[in-house]
DNA sequence: AGCTACATGTAACGAGTTACATGATTAT
DNA sequence: ATAATCATGTAACTCGTTACATGTAGCT
């Protein structure tokens, strides 16, 4: 359900087309939600149905037209309602673990290098992650609310990556030792 | 895709019927999946279908009889090859952080409380994992290769709730302050 | 008498992924 | 030429959640 709340938070500042929607997902949002380009369309359609939102069509030159989209009040109302009620952690999926439960049915350099892999990864996100704080958030101090919210949300994507990388140390430390058993 | 593999992978170490691989899931395997028992049972169709996995029907004296489920070698194969391809990390969905970003809606003390809850929630999923650790794996040095990564995948859970307690003082912090704008 | 645990399933719906379809402009 | 970016959508499928359906045993 939280994909129409995402979506409805992100037009609350700005009027977005479902491919800026989509950019924006795909680069700012990457640490508390992703969707892909056609779940945004969809989910655009049904929201403009339930008039939580409307839409404008925007003719552009050398480029195709836009279908932008606006919050309306009864969207706003949806939002806020949602706000209020309490949220569920998210739940843990990583395909990586249950392929650490069944290392055993691989050579053991097949696992270590794909935590390697995943290390890497997460030391990319993590720096563009800082990049964004070192860019966007200089004076924690001088921050409005609305902004501190903000940085909120990024120092979680920065604790999150940080700790991935930590644990693919913690592991590949662990699995590469010498095991008698 | 991976649900099928979890099953297979734990079905690999001993045989359980869908009831007790629910179990089983709620709790040892909460640190990397979750699933439904429905999620379960449909699963276990389909990998009966496809010959990964065969049943025995086993009665129990003032019990309802069981349907316990076994590995097949085709099965094996299916998670061994699994194992070897690259796995994507996990797609981050989290609500309390759409939440956070549309903080503004609400009074403050609602999503400062909220944190609170949360905080609370991976408080509490620490001390049972760190429950585990000690009566499990006491001492990591005598563990074997298979062990090491059951418990890479605790250590990972630790790890996680540890990060998300951080970072629920973090936000807390930020957002109670005074802020002038 | 009512709750919890044991035990298995069907049906419907909502959310997420993948493939397909179309067509213009800009950069290499 | 051909690839990438811009721009919107449909269709099919899989995965995850919620509700419904059924019945026994043991505890309070």
């Amino acid at each position: 359900m939280a994909l129409a709340h995402t979506i409805l938070a992100t037009l609350g500042d700005e009027a977005y087309s479902g491919y800026d929607l989509w950019k924006k997902f795909s680069q700012t949002k990457a640490c508390y939600w992703q969707a892909s380009q056609q779940q945004i369309y969809r989910e655009l359609g049904k929201l403009e149905k339930e008039e939580a939102i409307d839409s404008e069509i925007i003719a552009q030159k050398g480029r195709p037209a836009k279908k932008i989209y606006q919050i309306t009040d009864k969207g706003i109302e949806k939002l806020k309602n949602w706000v209020l009620e309490p949220a569920e952690p998210m739940a843990i999926r990583e395909d990586l673990l249950v392929k650490v439960i069944s290392a055993h049915l691989a050579p053991k350099s097949v696992i270590l290098q794909e935590i390697e892999r995943h290390r890497q990864i997460h030391t990319q996100q993590l720096s563009v992650y800082k990049e964004i704080e070192q860019q966007n958030f200089p004076d924690v101090s001088k921050l409005s609310y609305k902004q501190k919210c903000i940085y909120a949300t990024l120092r979680c994507g920065i604790g999150y990556e940080s700790y991935r990388i930590s644990w693919c140390d913690e592991a590949i430390s662990l699995l590469s030792e010498e095991t008698s058993k």
